[in-house]
RNA sequence: GGGCCCGUAGCUCAGUUGGUUAGAGCGUCUGCUUGACACGCAGAAGGUCACAGAUUCGAGUUCUGUCGGGCCCA
């Protein structure tokens, strides 16, 4: 068999990524399995690329399903990608720009196409990535958020919800990208401190020789004032109740008015009232019925109502107006201050809050249903702080702006009657105005938030409205992975929208997952210039790298500080595995053992019958994979993800390769067939990697495809094989007990050879004093003499004082012959342990004196407390003994 | 201002219901081309669990406060 000396895993990554693609193996199709296991994946911008953020999303959703699927569940991880409304379209509009087209000109019809090509030229990047990297979902239900079927469903939505008043259409303040030239949601806009100043202007009160000074952090909204709020209980304004100021550079009379609004502990007391330009003056303005006067517009310039500052940038006006007061002597004073400035997630333009009308969803009534399906357990958060976060929200929630003033997205379904103005909100394009009759109609220019298409996607990817098999099959899907960026966003929507559409949750548990930072725990950003392209790491260190590299920082609730070095070690891993491998494979062929095909599934089954003559380490290495399963499969179950990776590492090398490969090195010369021996290697090795087989998915696949080989009764794929499960039956002690034993033995020798600084080549002689263990000693002395080089004499009993280098066990002594040196480094290992002994034991004895320990500690553990004491005695004997014998 | 999280070895982090001498990976040091692997083997060093109290027979673990860091919402 050709077995490549080093791990290199590009080598067949790409083949079995296509392959496992081909077979079909991960559709979700076979109705005949008793379990169902689904999960929708959080979808990536279809014009995106991944990022390695999405690379440990996918690679824990992937561990997951790869395990539910061995576990013989009917198991569908549907793929997919939305259409990302404004990041889309930006990045077209550069494009055309590049190309010195502009949007409006080129028109909204074309412009669409052009989207659409951009959307074929790099739509399928995200689905190469993933299948590159191993993610097992079922590519023929893959879903895209502007499909004819999602789109029916969006259109759906909007209509039930409209019918049921839940959506409304009004004049409201919005938060409004000049740049973007759209509304946005209030999720879309990210406060920034910023500083900035508190200008104090002065405002002259009509029929008085009295003014108010008012602070504003936004001169230029003076322009469009149309009130100066006191607040009704403040002093210091009692005799202007009811008088009307001058609005400076305006000339217009506006009037004070009596508002909570105005904070009097905060600055003068008193503000102005731009009902237009500020959401809590718009408030204000409606309750006294204040005209409302736009001075910016939309581009972010000065309208035609701002007089002679019309037509102006709005940072350009503030600088005139400020100007223009100072000259006229009302700037009473400027000082620094800090804002917390509304940006633009997307451009990072900063927001400017506008009138307009735009669409909403009254969120209050949904969210009710939302909350309670947390609060009762029906959907569960995992780490479970993160439902707080959702509470916190969801008690606070605000009707969402769906509207946006985009071509890209699904585009509203409402018509207007250029007749009667009627609004008609309908499934399909009404042929007349219900109301009229007139055939004037013509569709609402805006397009959905993207996040409302997303927000259905656990149903409507799975065929909804239409009752569907799948529908039926599937939802409520059992668990969603996601980054807690999105709770808000996405999360919380969808389980509004399932409760409401599909009467059940969209999923049972929500486990959200850490953030990928750079070494210098920096989150990563493609301004910061520090993002990792997860297919370079692939080349570098190959998938199963990755993975598994990730996934040992994977702990819930912490962020993970990408390194290489993790990597490289992972890498390591890889290859460790790898040579495991060879090892078997080279051996296989030197004793002419063929290939294992196993004749049945029951044939895979661990033998380790005690009394069967079976050889120790197997009987051990049967009980410590049973551990390990019993950690994996506990592990994975409950998203620990990093436990699952450190507990299958530890097995492989800590234990399969360090130890049980190197005793059974020492049977290869002895056997030449399939005995037991052989089959018990091969199949603890098979069962191993099934075991990390959804972690490391490339390279168990590689490895078992070459040790199986394919017969009519063996599974296609490591894939489709089941996943190892612990044994009811426990452990095996004695074998565990036994390789223990040699273990220590062995250890001990090593580190007294290191003491003694001997040349490890040279065999030397010792004795093992023992009233336990000189069975398991003689039974495994050629493993002893190996492994440590060291040829033991067995004595019944204690070491005596005089020996020279040693070292003890409760269970045995260990003496070197050799050479009294290294006296010193030998002494400052004893008084170190010696040390250690006598605190162990103050400790003992001071908890053993106390009478309240005794009377309230449970009698086990102060058991375990006197027979500790007893052995830390004993051990110390031995300690000062073998100082004393230093001395001689 | 409200809420959440974190502070454990040089670095990144584990530490499940309180109970022996607090663990891992990487890094560091020492020695090894031992016929699977130098992406390796063997051995070793390294921690006042941020600080101060409280509860308890017993606290890295529970509670309170302080300091330091991060995130979300307003």
């Amino acid at each position: 068999m050709q077995i490549e000396k080093v791990y290199e895993p590009q080598r067949f990554e790409p083949h079995w990524a296509q392959w496992w693609i081909d077979t079909g193996i991960f559709r979700a199709d076979d109705h005949g399995q008793p379990g169902v296991f689904s999960l929708v994946i959080p979808p990536p911008n279809v014009t995106g690329s991944l990022h390695i953020g999405h690379m440990l999303e996918h690679t824990e959703i992937d561990v997951t399903i790869r395990w539910h699927r061995m576990r013989g569940d009917r198991t569908l991880w549907l793929p997919g990608t939305d259409h990302a409304g404004i990041a889309t379209q930006m990045v077209v509009d550069r494009k055309l720009a590049q190309e010195g087209i502009n949007r409006l000109e080129l028109g909204r019809e074309k412009f669409e196409q052009r989207v659409w090509e951009w959307k074929a030229q790099y739509g399928g990047r995200i689905k190469s990535q993933m299948i590159r990297t191993g993610a097992s979902c079922d590519w023929s239900r893959e879903r895209f958020t502007l499909d004819p079927g999602l789109s029916r469903a969006v259109r759906e939505v909007f209509v039930r919800l409209y019918e049921k008043g839940l959506i409304y259409r009004g004049e409201y303040m919005v938060n409004w990208c000049p740049d973007c030239m759209t509304a946005l949601s209030d999720l879309e806009v990210k406060a920034q401190e910023t500083e900035g100043n508190l200008w104090h202007i002065r405002y002259p009160v009509n029929g008085t020789d009295r003014s108010i000074v008012v602070a504003t952090t936004r001169p230029e909204t003076l322009l469009g004032d149309t009130a100066v709020a006191v607040n009704p209980t403040d002093a210091r304004y009692f005799d202007l109740h009811g008088r009307t100021v001058r609005l400076p550079l305006m000339d217009r009379d506006i009037p004070i008015i009596l508002d909570e609004l105005a904070d009097p502990k905060f600055g003068t007391g008193a503000v102005k009232v731009t009902p237009a330009h500020d959401p809590n003056d718009f408030e204000a303005g409606k309750r006294h019925n204040l005209p409302k006067i736009q001075v910016i517009g939309e581009t972010a310039r000065m309208t035609a109502a701002a007089g002679p500052y019309a037509g102006l940038d709005r940072y350009e006006a503030r600088k005139r107006v400020v100007a223009d007061l100072e000259q006229l002597g009302l700037l009473e004073k400027v000082e620094p201050y800090t804002i917390n400035l509304g940006k633009c997630d997307r451009s990072k333009t900063v927001v400017e809050p506008l009138i307009s009308t735009q669409w909403f969803v009254k969120t209050k009534p949904l969210a009710e249903k939302a909350i309670e399906v947390v609060e009762t357990g029906q959907i569960r958060f995992i780490p479970e702080n993160w439902s707080k976060t959702y509470y916190e929200w969801m008690y606070n929630i605000r009707d969402w702006c769906i509207s946006r003033q985009l071509w890209w997205g699904h585009r509203i379904p409402a018509w207007h009657c250029s007749g009667c103005r009627e609004t008609v909100v309908a499934r399909e394009a009404p042929q007349s105005c219900p109301r009229c009759g007139s055939h004037q109609l013509s569709q609402d220019p805006d397009v959905l938030d993207t996040w409302f298409s997303s927000a259905l996607w656990p149903f409507s990817t799975l065929g909804w409205p239409d009752q569907t098999l799948d529908l039926e099959t599937f939802y409520p899907t059992s668990l969603l992975i996601t980054g807690f960026d999105i709770l808000f966003f996405w999360v919380a929507r969808m389980i509004m929208m399932g409760c409401e559409f599909m009467g059940d949750v969209p999923f049972r548990q929500v486990y959200i997952h850490g953030l990928v930072r750079d070494a210098e725990r920096q989150k990563m950003s493609k301004t910061r210039g520090n993002t990792i392209d997860p297919l370079v790491l692939t080349e570098t260190y190959g998938t199963d790298a990755v993975r598994m590299g990730l996934l040992m920082g994977a702990a819930p609730g912490t962020d993970i500080v990408y390194s290489d070095e993790r990597m490289e070690s992972a890498r390591a891993f890889g290859n460790k595995i790898w040579n495991a491998a060879r090892l078997l494979f080279l051996n296989m062929e030197r004793s002419g053992v063929e290939s294992w095909v196993p004749d049945s599934l029951e044939s895979y089954r661990l033998k380790a019958d005690p009394d069967a003559g079976v050889p120790i380490e197997d009987r051990w290495i049967f009980s410590r994979l049973n551990a390990c399963a019993e950690q994996a499969n506990r592990a994975i179950d409950q998203y620990r993800y990093h436990e699952a990776a450190q507990v299958l590492w530890h097995f492989f090398w800590d234990e399969f390769c360090d130890w049980y490969l190197e005793l059974k090195k020492l049977r290869f010369r002895e056997n030449s067939s399939l005995d037991a021996g052989w089959r018990n290697l091969l199949a603890a090795f098979e069962t191993a990697l099934r075991l990390l087989h959804p972690v490391m998915p490339f390279l168990t696949e590689e490895l078992w495809q070459r040790l199986a080989k394919a017969n009519p009764y063996r599974p296609l794929s490591i894939a489709l094989c089941t996943y190892p499960q612990p044994d009811a039956a426990p452990a095996d002690t004695e074998a565990e007990h036994e390789i223990a034993v040699l273990q220590d033995i062995v250890t001990l020798a090593r580190a007294l050879r290191a003491d003694m600084k001997i040349d490890p080549r040279q065999q030397v002689e010792g004795t093992l004093y023992s009233r336990t263990v000189l069975e398991i000693a003689a039974r495994n002395a050629a493993a002893i003499l190996r492994l440590a080089n060291v040829k033991l004499e067995l004595r019944a009993g204690v070491a005596p004082s005089s020996g020279g280098a040693v070292r003890s066990t409760t269970e045995f002594d260990l003496v070197l012959h050799v050479p009294k040196t290294q006296v010193e480094a030998q002494r400052k290992r004893l008084d170190k342990e010696k040390e250690q002994l006598e605190k162990n034991i103050g400790n003992s004895r001071r908890q053993l004196s106390d009478e309240t320990f005794l009377s309230r500690a449970p009698e086990k553990v102060v058991q375990s407390i006197r027979q500790k004491l007893g052995e830390y005695e004993a051990q110390l004997a031995k300690v000062q003994a073998a100082l004393g014998s230093l001395e001689g």
